[in-house]
This record gives C-alpha cells, sequence and structure tokens, in this order.
DNA sequence: AGGATGTAATTGGTATTACCACTTGACCGC
DNA sequence: GCGGTCAAGTGGTAATACCAATTACATCCT
C-alpha cells in the first residue's frame, strides 16, 4: 500500500532551505554575519558536520562567503526568489511567482517533450500520471506524484538544463515560509 | 606588485575538483557509479566528511546524484566535449541544451513580459537592445549587453522566480569548459 | 525449477568528539 | 603611540560510531 511516497529530504538541505530564509526575510542583511556554525548547530538541534554541508551548498550558490578564523557572512540576494523585506507591503510576490513560473516553463517543457521525446519516457509518464490519480483518490496530497509527472516530462526534453530548473523551482516549494501559504492554492487544479 | 595572494583552497574543493576531473575526463561515463563514499575517502587520503563535502558540491552543481543506499551517480556533464576517451553516444549535449533551454524559458518571459511590464521596464529594455547593437558595431563580444537584454525581459514579468531562472542559466555560461566551446556558436544571430 | 520472501552486506546519512589553523582583538612592553 | 605578543573565538579537518535505506543473495515454499 503506497500510502504517500514520503520524500525524505537530506538534513543539509533543510538547513539549507532555513537559512536561506532567515537571509531573504531581512533577518540577515547583505554583510552581515550570521552565527558561528556551532551556535547554528544547536539552535537547529542539528550536528555541527550538517549545518557545514548546509553552509557549503549556500557557498556553491553563491549566497554566502566563508572567512576562515572569521565566520559567515552574506555574499549577495539571491536577487528576488522571494520578497527582501520582513514587514513589507510586497503585494502578491511568493508563492504566486513560482507558480506562475513553473506553469510557464513546464509548458514549454511539455512542448519540448512532445518533439523529443521517447517513447519509454512517454510511458514513464504516463505511470506517474496514473500514480497521481491513484494517490487523489486515496484523499492524499499528490505531491510527489506530481513532481515526478513534471520531472518525467522535463526528462523527456533531453535537456538537463531544463531538467535542473524545474527540479529546483519544485524544490523551492517546502520553503519555511511558503508551505503554509501553498496549500491554499494547491487544490487539485492543475 | 601585490606578489600573489596566497589562496588556501579549501579541501573540500580540492576533492570537488579532482572527482570532476575523473567525470569529465570519461573516468566516470554518465549514469556511472562511482566508488564510495569512505573508498574516495581511503584514496585521496582525506576523511570521509570531507569526501562529503565535495560530493554536496557537486551535488548542488548538478554534477552527481546521490541515491540513499545505493550510491553516487554522475548525473549530467557539464559539456559533453572533446573527450577523446569518452565512450558515449550523446549526440551534442551540452552547450546545445543551455542555449535551447534559454530560448524556451527566455521566449516564455517575453511572452509574460509583453503582459505585464510597465513602460519605464520596456525603455529598460529598448536601451539594452541598443547598447547590443552599439557593441556589435564596435566589434565588441555583446556578451553583456545581450545578458542584460534577457535580464531586463525578465525582470518585466515581475516574476523573481524566473529571473532568478534566467540569471542562472547565464551564468552557466562562462564556466570553466564553457567558453572555449561556446564563442563558436554565438556569432551575431541570436 | 521458479518465484516469493527474508536476511545480511553494502552504502549513504547523521551525530559526536577532538584537535588544528587562522583571524581578531585586547593587552602589555617599548 | 606604536609594535609585538598572547588568548579567545571561529572555521577546517579528522576519526569514529551508529542508523537507515538499498541491494544482492540465500532460502523456502509452491
Amino acid at each position: 500500500m503506497p500510502l504517500t511516497s514520503i520524500e525524505p529530504r537530506r538534513l543539509y538541505r533543510q538547513i539549507a532551505e532555513q537559512i536561506r530564509g532567515l537571509i531573504t526575510s531581512g533577518e540577515y542583511a547583505v554583510g552581515a554575519r550570521l552565527p558561528p556554525e556551532r551556535d547554528l548547530a544547536k539552535q537547529l538541534r542539528v550536528s555541527r558536520p550538517s549545518v557545514r554541508e548546509a553552509l557549503i551548498a549556500l557557498e556553491v550558490e553563491g549566497l554566502v562567503e566563508v572567512r576562515v578564523g572569521s565566520g559567515i557572512y552574506v555574499h549577495a540576494p539571491p536577487a528576488g526568489f522571494m520578497a527582501p523585506g520582513g514587514a513589507n507591503g510586497g503585494p502578491h510576490s511568493g508563492p504566486f511567482e513560482l507558480i506562475r513560473a513553473r506553469k510557464a516553463i513546464e509548458g514549454e517543457c511539455a512542448a519540448l517533450a512532445a518533439k523529443e521525446g521517447k517513447r519509454a519516457q512517454v510511458n514513464q509518464i504516463a505511470d506517474a500520471l496514473k500514480q497521481m490519480e491513484e494517490d487523489s483518490h486515496k484523499m492524499a496530497q499528490p505531491l510527489d506524484a506530481d513532481r515526478q509527472f513534471h520531472l518525467r516530462i522535463a526528462e523527456a526534453t533531453n535537456n538537463g538544463a531544463l531538467v535542473h530548473v524545474v527540479k529546483t523551482l519544485w524544490e523551492e516549494r517546502g520553503g519555511p515560509l511558503f508551505t503554509k501559504l501553498q496549500h491554499h492554492f494547491d487544490t487539485p487544479k492543475s
């Protein structure tokens, strides 16, 4: 009984997500030094290696800069995945942007996949779609199957860059500030 | 003469570099499973946490994919370039993927921008376009202006997520292995 | 014999601990 | 006042242990 096929996101991604949230929410401005690794580990109730892994991920993304013996500093805001200021009056920046971006990009993916896709890949898409329907009947959130569906389409384009983009956009889901808003719009309609 | 500011590169970067080399040199083809973390640590004479940090960096870059309990697999080569020993049959996946991805996504951006864009943003786009023409007359590579052009279009969609995606795809350019190939296809035609 | 099933080895994930190198700032002597 | 020295703080790396998931193999039942 495949209930809700969980997706155990790895710790370092969750931690990175949290820290990313601290930065983008304005908690730590550009140039500011965020708490030492040991404090972060204690606050987040995780081990220091895990925190380090998250920080390395953020460093590769160019979000933070690590200065040996000094600390970790905010390097550059991601230039607008979400609202910059904490108490700002941003109209509809947030889940809406992600959803519309996904809509646009995944639409193009489908078009490309239709031309480039191979038969096996089409079958994978069909499988994901069927799985999604089954989950829907079980009153379960079809999150994972939905993700699989769109991911398979992206893969059918035989374009690694597109796959990466789609994957990234999906991972932005589950963010610290999104989830509580996201499900308002995620009623079975897509 | 400011000497050479030494840069004690951190271990995980050196390790990542080595593994990256193993991948791009064809030692490990796409889909292949590279040695377990413990073996890598032993071969490289470093600790497992360091290897893990390097692997996470590579994972963030999209080079490898880790499957829990199974192993680490090569996900997508940054470019299917002129490696002689490469036994891959991929046609020409590499810069082409990026260019086609950009074409698809930026096309959608333009459509969205046409609906959402404000007048000032349209002017910015026009400015970037003019700048690009001027650069072209100077026989200069219109790289930056070109980037500005597409970036302005993305910004005109008022969608931070799309801006980020476009920016990311452009940054993939200038990569270590791309530049020397890229300009073959970047003749003034886009 | 063949398929289903359970079990053990492999492998990544996380935690704990310790120690080293570098940076930084304060303190002290000149 | 200026310079050097030292100590506290912080990231860097290592070693180890244990857990969880996967996979392969052996086993058993039909």
